[in-house]
DNA sequence: TTCCTGTTGC
DNA sequence: GCAACCGGAA
């Protein structure tokens, strides 16, 4: 059975109300003002003998409550929690992934969240909330020109491809770059997939250019735009697997387009910022090592394994805004970060590393795992 | 030099 | 694991 700590890493906050129900509440995605159990909008219908469960995130409470409707409401939604219980004889249960409304056994106990199975590093939370802090006053580029911004004002179908397109065009440019790419294609009326298939080659790459690796991506689009039109009608791919068939996409860009194009959390978006950052705060490590992450999919694997999941989308832009001007990857502003006191590397990467030789350069990344 | 919100093929 | 893809900025 999972131990009291554990349960509490989920910060579940259960209260029982004079309906016999259970009221769940995420506290991280809650104000403490609003913690306040609420109580069953519809008590006793079909609980038969058992305990009403709420599971669900802050931006569907007015739903939820405004809404008599409100099972269907809550089961249509995405990133809901999951989490396990223990009978009064017992043995455990769960509610079901995606279920959004349960019943709970009388008398059953809440034991802990399924998805999160890794310990939790200490003061993640102080951390998170510091960097916040820290967001808040700089204005990072992916505020502005990040890729979740695009085509914000189209109507919704345009608008995926838009987040797809401007995936595929932003590794390894500059956001105001890409931004810049993904403006004219708009000026052009060239994004859209019918429009881009019957665009030239050459038209595609002189206007996203200065792109990184334009080339290959003038033809990635041309392609990935070809199979929206013949197999998705227009439409961009709507699951993770199908995203990563299509060329130039890759694990990083499908959570992120799964994330903000269809609004569906498979997996945490890990990009070079995330990648480096969780390692340097000793977020993730290697599987039953304490040697730090190699390749940013493990590192989405293992962040996965203990990171609430309501943190999973905006991580994302947190920590990349915090690695354009804080956490750099060269010089990181240690002197600036305010929790450097939690961070096992703050004022350990100071010197540059071409000052040494490749040889010990090399051997200070096998040693660094710690 | 190193990096840019990476992906791919070897 | 690592070079290739791309060119420019800090």
């Amino acid at each position: 059975m999972l131990s009291l700590r554990q349960a509490n890493t989920l910060s579940v906050a259960v209260a029982r109300t004079q309906f016999n129900a259970i009221t769940m509440y995420n506290t991280r995605s809650f104000s403490s003002k609003s913690l306040q159990p609420k109580r069953d909008p519809n008590p006793g219908s079909e609980s038969s003998g058992g305990v009403r469960v709420f599971v669900r995130k802050r931006r569907v409470k007015e739903t939820v409550e405004a809404n008599p409707l409100h099972e269907q409401k809550l089961s249509s939604l995405p990133d809901i929690e999951e989490f396990a219980y223990k009978k009064v004889d017992g043995s455990a249960g769960s509610i079901e992934s995606e279920s959004a409304l349960s019943v709970l056994p009388v008398g059953a106990e809440v034991t802990s969240s399924i998805r999160p199975t890794g310990e939790s590093p200490v003061h993640w939370q102080e951390v998170l909330e510091g960097i916040r802090k820290m967001r808040s006053f700089e204005d990072a580029p992916v505020d502005t020109m990040g890729c979740e911004k695009a085509g914000s004002v189209l109507p919704p179908k345009e608008r995926r491809f838009a987040v797809l397109v401007s995936s595929l065009l932003s590794s390894q440019t500059k956001d105001h770059v890409n931004h810049g790419a993904i403006q004219r294609l708009l000026q052009n009326g060239l994004l859209t997939a019918d429009a881009i298939v019957k665009a030239d080659e050459e038209t595609i790459k002189g206007l996203i250019y200065p792109v990184g690796f334009y080339t290959r991506k003038a033809s990635n689009l041309k392609k990935v735009a070809e199979i929206c039109l013949t197999k998705y009608d227009g439409d961009i791919p709507s699951s993770l697997e199908e995203l990563l068939s299509l060329p130039g996409i890759g694990p990083k860009m499908a959570h992120l387009v799964m994330n903000v194009g269809w609004n569906n959390v498979q997996g945490i978006c890990v990009d070079t910022h995330v990648h480096r950052i969780c390692n340097r705060l000793g977020w993730v490590s290697r599987p039953g090592t304490k040697q730090r992450t190699s390749t940013p999919e493990e590192t989405r694997v293992a962040l996965q394994m203990w990171l609430p999941k309501d943190e999973w989308v905006p991580i994302n832009p947190l920590l990349v805004g915090f690695g354009q001007t804080i956490c750099t990857p060269l010089r990181p502003r240690c002197g600036e970060c305010s929790v450097s006191e939690f961070c096992p590397s703050a004022f350990k990467e100071t010197s540059s590393p071409s000052s040494k030789s490749k040889k010990s350069r090399t051997s200070k990344k096998l040693s660094q795992g710690n």
